[in-house]
DNA sequence: CATTCTTGGTAACAGATGTTACAAAGCATA
DNA sequence: TATGCTTTGTAACATCTGTTACCAAGAATG
């Protein structure tokens, strides 16, 4: 069962009453590193409550494209998945398992209910929405402001703190792809950022020195 | 009073009795455009319902270069007010009239109660928050799959459609400051454009033909 | 009309980013 | 070891964006 881990990340947030409902209606739901969670376009039937792990949310264009916009750790969930389900409506992100991951999924229908039930749910949602909002305005901000090389250093300081490793086990390509650019782009100021002492490279392993 | 503009604006979307606590509590509040309601990092204390005209939401940095992020029409509110109040927190974004502007400013401390009391307040926020986070996203889209050009061309449209004008009154160098990019930058792609004939400018007045 | 201020046009250049192409290094496997 | 695949390094170039500088047109004012 799930019961410790839930006590102990979302216990002093839940009045005992929900969690008793938590523990009844949500189910464990463990993910390996790389799996999708949720597609663009799907109808969101649970919401995520993360226990462990880190989730990353993309973004894509008509081109397919694709953004990395933020992660999810323990203690979160997505803000955006509780408004889909509200209106019914399909996701605007993709979510993937950045780590292995656990999750407790709880169904649409109880959630419902809880926002008028338990004051404490109402301010976690609230609370998530929040927190979810200021994430993307600082991913706004690091799209608006900050150049390429600023962006990836961000980028792989986001992802060490995420895992919880300072080496970062991942392809230049990988990279590309998380920040909408092209793999030279990437190689190039890798090369840059080893250059000036922040980072340092070994094949499909980038150490994180400027944390 | 503002009786019958609520009415209009909100009437099918709240009940009877918060009208009534609405219309008791609220007080309207005109604005002439250009004129600043919040400012990054003031302290909220109320919660603006828009029954007229059209505020754009600004983000800056700590170099002090600004960025527009969307603008905001009658029936909206603004979700990040809300949470911030909530949160008793400061402002991340700045909000200026874009146009001449009738509000209704909530105090905070009747929001809190609203929020348990009435379904509809409850589900207007959630929907408010929900708004807010699409035009984030989409946000976030402009800045990292447009260049410059598609970006101008999308923001004379926007601004057209919040003004219900499609003459511009702008200067580039105002363009430019909500676009985070220079003068010469606009004046450049303004005249590419007009080439295309997806506008006609004169001094200080940009016509959109591409609507 | 003369002057001044604001606004817009344009050239010339610098730097950042994206693209293509190809080679080299590392790894896996027969 | 020989072979093939993945990953990385690098050059060369195109394009987009930002910067500086200067001029000209338009508006405002005396």
């Amino acid at each position: 069962m799930f019961k410790e881990a839930l006590e102990q990340h979302y216990g002093f947030l839940f009045e005992p009453a929900l969690m008793e409902e938590i523990l009844r209606f949500g189910s464990l739901k463990k993910v390996a590193a790389g799996q999708q969670l949720i597609e663009i376009g799907e109808i969101i039937t649970h919401m995520p409550l993360l226990l462990s792990g880190a989730i990353k949310i993309m973004r894509e264009d008509e081109k397919s494209d694709e953004l990395l916009l933020y992660f999810i750790e323990k203690g979160d969930t997505c803000a955006m998945s509780f408004s889909c389900c509200m209106g019914g409506s399909k996701s605007d992100i993709r979510a993937v398992a950045e780590t292995d991951a656990e999750i407790i999924m709880i169904p649409v229908a109880q959630m419902e209910a809880w926002m008028s039930n338990y004051k404490t749910w109402q301010r976690f949602v609230l609370d998530s929405y929040q927190a979810r909002m200021k994430e993307l305005l600082h991913t706004v901000d690091t799209l608006a402001f900050l150049r390429m090389d600023d962006r990836l250093l961000k980028h792989l300081q986001d992802k060490a703190k995420v895992t919880g490793d300072d080496h970062i086990h991942a392809t230049h390509q990988e990279i590309a792809y998380d920040l909408h650019t092209s793999r030279v782009v990437i190689s190039r100021l890798l090369k840059k950022l080893e250059n000036e002492g922040k980072i340092s490279m070994h094949r499909n392993d980038i150490t994180v020195i400027d944390l």
